[in-house]
DNA sequence: GGTAACTTGTTACGATATAACATGTCAAGA
DNA sequence: TCTTGACATGTTATATCGTAACAAGTTACC
């Protein structure tokens, strides 16, 4: 199985993607405050997307602010740095897994339990632009959301 | 400029698109009832993606009902029969361009004036197919949806 | 013309998201 | 140091998007 879908500690692949985050926001003059970060960490050791309401629910049983704009003003910031995604097609968001690497994703969205895996797709997204040039279209930017079976559930059906 | 973005009669294209799904759902044994048709009228009149609450507006004023199921069930029936699409980045539908043929498109979605064109895109669904399987994904379904801009708004700007 | 499947309408509510404003915090320069 | 401006957080209120559940009407078909 590809080790995107294997499972793993959770705990470490969030050390290590927190400290890689701090350090770029540190880079960038960013600031990586408590609510910000308790928000990627939340998204971290989840391992799947998670709404907004998730995330705050847990945030309010921590001593954060319990109204839904403590929630997304934390989500659309990491976002916007590129720590985190947002999954359209589920309202929710997911950390992302390649911080720092130039990337731009495509989610592959397993519709049974949930997960998202980050797929590496330099190949689609150049098909994707060609096209669009192609037409006139001056792309910019892109989501691209896959639906079907991840390896563990399709291996379970 | 690619046709797709031309500017043209759209009472033309809604008239060619409308016979199209009349002959399609007669041929499946689906109903097309009055409320469906006049939702994909709607769609194909706007020629750009329109939310459920703008349609059931319209649909309100010509005597249909005024509650959202009314509007969400005739554009989920639509969108099921293939003769509309939800583009998720926009919470909204648009009529679907390509009745019949066998298609899974990308969106591309102009930022400045909201219009909606369907790509065609073999060659970036080959790929995406290719890296799923490749990472042991089950792809049953994609959503692929740019953002940009148009021909028109590109030259404008 | 009875009946089963489907369609429409309505009420009520749940889920997702943002505007606007008050308060608090921090860092840099006077 | 103290002021000041930029940024961050908290809160109220409300906008927007979507669906569950049930009643009533319509259609196809035996």
């Amino acid at each position: 199985m590809h080790p995107t879908f294997q499972s793993h500690d959770h705990s470490h692949c969030a050390g290590d993607n927190l400290a890689r985050a701090e350090a770029l926001m540190t880079e960038r003059g960013a600031r990586l405050t408590p609510v910000r970060k308790r928000v990627l960490e939340i998204l971290l050791e989840a391992h799947r997307a998670l709404g907004a309401y998730d995330v705050l629910q847990r945030l309010a049983t921590e001593g954060f602010g319990n109204q839904p704009p403590v929630a997304y003003r934390a989500l659309d910031f990491l976002v916007e740095q590129g720590l985190a995604h947002r999954i359209q097609r589920l309202n929710a968001f997911t950390a992302c897994m390649h911080v720092g690497e130039s990337h731009a994703p495509a989610f592959l969205i397993c519709r049974k339990c949930d997960t998202v895996a980050e797929a590496p797709v330099a190949p689609v997204r150049a098909a994707l632009e060609a096209t669009a040039e192609g037409l006139g279209f001056a792309l910019e930017r892109a989501s691209i959301e896959a639906i079907g079976l991840c390896p563990n559930c399709r291996e379970a059906a």
